[in-house]
RNA sequence: GGCGGGGUAGCUCAGCUGGUUAGAGCGGCGGAUUCAUAAUCCGUAGGUCGGGGGUUCAAGUCCCCCCUUCGCUACCA
C-alpha cells in the first residue's frame, strides 16, 4: 500500500469556482479516487487561499471584515466542489493558526541560514488610502504607446513591461488619487541561492518535459530574488522581526499544503513528519502537487526551493494542466461563457461535466476545450447510449425472466469477462499515468464489445421463445457483469454513479480486485434510470445564467394594450419616505417554491447586514429564477418580516410592473455595493 | 518584440525514434433491429495531414520561410 498526500492548488478567497478550476479539481479527484480504488493510502488536501490586498480591499468594500469575507468564500466554495464530487479529505484555509505556525517556522529558518536579505526599495504609495499599491491597483497612460486606463506593470495594448512608477498619469484604482513614490524596507528570499539544488532537482523527473524545458529558460535569464514582504496595511500574518511587515500571501499560500496536512493530521491522530518531514525507505510518501501552468514558477521553483531550505522534503512531482477554453476561445464574460460552477444547472448531471474532462485530460499541460456542442453528443453518445443502456437493456430480462437473479453459474461467455478484466491493467496504467482521455477510449471500446455482445445474444429474440429462459438470463448475466466492470473502470471519474451501480448488485462498492470474479446465482435490483441525456435547451439555460447579471433587456413590444399606468398616489413628507430603508441587495440563490405557483425564493444579500430570505411573488415573470442569481437588485430593508405559508419573508425586492408576467426587477448600476442604502 | 505549444476527415482528437492504400469516436448516408431513456448493431462516404520550398529511395512525421491560433513574457493574483 503506497501513501499518498496529493493536492489541488488553493482557490483564491476572492473568487467563485468555475469550470476552469473544475479542470484541475475534476483532474486531481479522479487520481486520488482512483489512488484509493487500488487500495492505496491516498490524501487528498486543499484550502482557500486567503491573504492579500485584493481580499483586504473587497471585505473594506463589501462593509465586512476579510474574516468574514473569506468565511463566506470558503462556504461558496466548499458547496460547489461538493456539488461536483470532489472529495477532499480535508478542505482547511491559509489563515489558520497551524499555517501562521509553518510560515514563521519556514521563514526563521531560512533567515537564520542567511538566505533572506532586506534592502529598500521604492513603490507606489496611494496617500489618500495610506496605502503600498500592488501593480493591479494602479491604472493610468502606457508610457511607450500612451494607451489610457492600462495596468500598473504592463500595457494590454503593446504589452510593454514598466514599472507602476513609470505610468502617465497614475492613479489609484480605488480611490483614483495619484500616487506617490515611497521608500520602504523589504525582505528578499534568495532564489539563487537554491540554483544547484533546483537545477539538480528539475531534472530529477519532478516535473513534465515540457515544463523542463521552461524553466530552463528561467534559469537562463536568472534568478532574482524575491520580495516575500507586503506593508501595512496588509490581510495576512506579519512578520515575526519586522514590525508594520507581512508576509506576501504568495509566500504563505503553499504552505497552506502542509496547514492543512498539520490541522488533518492532528484531527485523525495521524503523523504530520511522515508527509512533510521524514521519508524512511520502508514507506515512503509520495506528494504530488496538481497545479495550473500559470503558477509553474512559484511551485516549481519557490516552493521546492522554500520547503529544502527549510529542511523539509520536497514533492515527487509537479503536475501542471493547460487551461480550459469554452467552444475553442478564452472563457469570456462578455461572450457569455465565463461560466461559475454555480452557473451549471441543476437538471445537469455534474458527472457529465467530469466524464467530458476525462475524456480531453492527458498528461500534458495542452489546453484543453469544451466543447458545448461535443459535450451533449459525447455524453449523450458514450455515457447514455453505450455505458447506461448496455444496463436498461439487459436487466429488465433479468427480472421478468430470470426471476430476478443472475444465472445460478457464470455462463461460457467466450472468454469476453476476462477480456474485461485483462483490460484494467491497461486502464489502471493510464489512469496512474493522468491518461485519463486514453482511458476513457479504452473504456468505451470495451463497451462497445459489450453492446456487440448483447446483439449476438439477442435476448429479446430468445425471450419470445418458450424454453429459452435459461439462455435468457445467461447472456444477460454476462451482459450485466460487463457493465459492472465498466462501471468500475469508470469508478473515479464516475462515483455517484459507480455507487448506484453497486446497489444495483446489492454490492456495498465496486472493488477494483473484486472485479476479477463474476457475479452470479445471486439477486439484482430492479434497474433504475441512472442517467437522463442533455437537451439543447438545459446548456442554453446554463449559458444564460452564466451571462448574469443581464444587462437591463429592454422590454418586449407587447402585443395587447398596455393597461393605463395608475393615477399618481397623493404627496407625502420627506420624513415619511425617509423611513423607508431601501438597500443593495445580490441575489445570492433563487429558487422556485414548491407548492406555491407565484413565488420564488430569494435569498439577497446585503453586505454587512448578512443575509435576507424573500419571498418574492415574481415567478410568472422569471420562470429560470437561476437567471437572477448575481444581480443587483434594490430591497426594502425594514419592512416587517412576514409570516407565510410557504416561509418567512423578511423583506422585499422593488419590480415595475402591472401585473402577471409584466414584471420587471428593478437593477443597479455597476459599482453598487450589497448593503448600501438607496436614497 | 522574444519564447513555447497548436493548425490532421463536418466535430473532438490519435498518429512512437520518417517506411506498405493516413486512423478512432461522434456526426452524415444506406441497411438491420425494435430489448433499451429513438438507444443498439452492420455497412459506407468524407482528408492534396495550414501554405510554400528543401533533405531523402521514402515525410503528417526532419530542415528553412510564411500564414494562423493559443499561451507565457516572473516580484499581479
Amino acid at each position: 500500500m503506497r501513501r499518498i498526500l496529493v493536492t489541488s492548488a488553493l482557490p483564491y478567497a476572492n473568487g467563485a469556482i468555475h469550470l476552469g478550476h473544475l479542470v484541475e479539481y475534476i483532474q486531481t479527484d479522479i487520481w486520488a479516487r482512483y489512488q484509493r480504488l487500488r487500495g492505496h493510502d491516498c490524501l487528498y488536501l486543499c484550502a482557500d487561499d486567503t491573504h492579500g490586498t485584493p481580499i483586504m480591499l473587497r471585505a473594506k468594500r463589501e462593509g465586512v471584515t476579510p474574516e468574514q469575507l473569506i468565511e463566506r468564500m470558503s462556504q461558496e466554495h466548499r458547496r460547489d466542489f461538493d456539488r461536483f464530487a470532489i472529495q477532499f479529505d480535508h478542505y482547511y484555509s491559509t489563515h489558520s493558526p497551524e499555517n501562521r505556525q509553518l510560515a514563521e517556522q519556514i521563514y526563521l529558518k531560512h533567515r537564520a541560514a542567511g538566505h533572506i536579505r532586506t534592502a529598500v526599495i521604492q513603490q507606489a504609495y496611494c496617500p489618500h488610502d495610506q496605502m503600498f499599491l500592488p501593480d493591479r491597483f494602479i491604472r493610468g497612460c502606457c508610457p511607450v504607446c500612451q494607451a489610457a486606463d492600462q495596468y500598473g506593470d504592463s500595457c494590454e495594448a503593446c504589452s510593454a513591461t514598466y514599472t507602476p512608477l513609470e505610468l502617465t498619469d497614475a492613479r489609484c484604482a480605488v480611490c483614483g488619487t495619484a500616487p506617490v513614490a515611497r521608500d520602504s524596507e523589504h525582505l528578499f528570499f534568495k532564489l539563487d541561492d537554491f540554483r544547484p539544488f533546483l537545477q539538480q532537482w528539475t531534472r530529477g523527473g519532478h516535473i513534465q518535459d515540457e515544463v523542463a524545458n521552461k524553466l530552463e529558460e528561467w534559469f537562463s535569464s536568472g534568478l532574482k530574488d524575491w520580495n516575500i514582504s507586503r506593508d501595512a496595511p496588509y490581510f495576512g500574518f506579519a512578520i515575526p522581526d519586522a514590525p508594520g511587515k507581512f508576509f506576501y500571501v504568495w509566500l504563505d499560500a503553499p504552505i497552506g499544503y502542509m496547514a492543512t496536512t498539520l490541522s488533518y493530521c492532528q484531527q485523525q491522530g495521524r503523523c504530520f513528519d511522515d508527509y512533510w518531514l521524514n521519508n524512511d525507505a520502508d514507506r515512503p510518501t509520495e506528494v504530488y502537487h496538481f497545479i495550473g501552468k500559470d503558477i509553474l514558477y512559484f511551485h516549481a521553483l519557490f516552493w521546492p526551493a522554500v520547503l529544502h531550505g527549510a529542511g523539509f522534503r520536497t514533492p515527487n512531482a509537479i503536475f501542471a494542466h493547460g487551461f480550459l477554453t469554452v467552444n475553442g476561445q478564452k472563457m469570456s464574460k462578455s461572450r457569455g461563457t465565463f461560466i461559475d460552477a454555480r452557473h451549471y444547472p441543476d437538471t445537469l448531471n455534474p458527472e457529465y461535466l467530469r466524464y467530458y474532462y476525462a475524456t480531453k485530460l492527458t498528461s500534458r499541460i495542452d489546453d484543453i476545450d469544451l466543447n458545448l456542442d461535443d459535450f451533449i453528443a459525447r455524453v449523450n453518445s458514450d455515457l447514455v447510449g453505450k455505458l447506461v443502456n448496455l444496463a436498461s437493456r439487459t436487466a429488465g430480462f433479468i427480472h421478468k425472466q430470470g426471476g430476478g437473479r443472475l444465472a445460478a453459474v457464470y455462463p461460457d461467455d467466450g472468454g469476453l469477462y476476462q477480456a474485461f478484466v485483462a483490460a484494467g491493467d491497461e486502464i489502471g496504467a493510464l489512469y496512474e499515468g493522468r491518461e485519463f482521455a486514453r482511458a476513457m477510449q479504452a473504456i468505451m471500446r470495451l463497451a462497445e464489445r459489450a453492446n456487440q455482445y448483447v446483439e449476438a445474444q439477442s435476448p429479446w429474440k430468445l425471450a419470445k421463445q418458450p424454453g429459452q429462459e435459461l439462455l435468457v438470463q445467461q447472456s444477460c448475466t454476462v451482459a450485466l457483469n460487463l457493465f459492472r466492470l465498466l462501471a468500475t473502470y469508470l469508478q473515479p471519474a464516475l462515483p455517484l454513479t459507480a455507487a448506484r451501480v453497486a446497489a444495483l448488485f446489492n454490492l456495498p462498492a465496486l472493488s477494483w480486485d473484486a472485479r476479477e470474479t463474476p457475479l452470479f446465482d445471486q439477486p439484482i435490483q430492479p434497474f433504475s434510470h441512472l442517467m437522463a441525456r442533455i437537451e439543447r435547451a438545459t446548456i442554453d439555460a446554463m449559458l444564460l445564467a452564466a451571462a448574469a447579471p443581464p444587462p437591463p433587456s429592454p422590454p418586449p413590444t407587447p402585443s395587447v394594450v398596455v393597461p393605463a399606468a395608475p393615477e399618481l398616489l397623493p404627496e407625502i413628507p420627506y420624513d415619511l419616505f425617509a423611513q423607508v430603508d431601501l438597500r443593495i441587495a445580490r441575489i445570492e440563490q433563487a429558487t422556485l417554491v414548491a407548492g406555491a405557483d407565484k413565488l420564488l425564493c430569494l435569498t439577497l444579500d446585503l453586505g454587512a447586514q448578512g443575509q435576507r430570505t424573500v419571498l418574492a411573488g415574481i415567478r410568472a415573470a422569471y420562470p429560470n429564477p437561476e437567471i437572477l442569481v448575481g444581480r443587483l437588485t434594490v430591497m426594502v430593508a425594514n419592512l416587517q418580516p412576514r409570516q407565510m405559508k410557504f416561509g418567512r419573508s423578511e423583506g422585499m425586492v422593488l419590480a415595475a410592473g402591472t401585473a402577471g408576467s409584466d414584471l420587471y426587477l428593478l437593477a443597479a448600476d455597476s459599482g453598487a455595493q450589497p448593503g448600501m442604502r438607496v436614497k
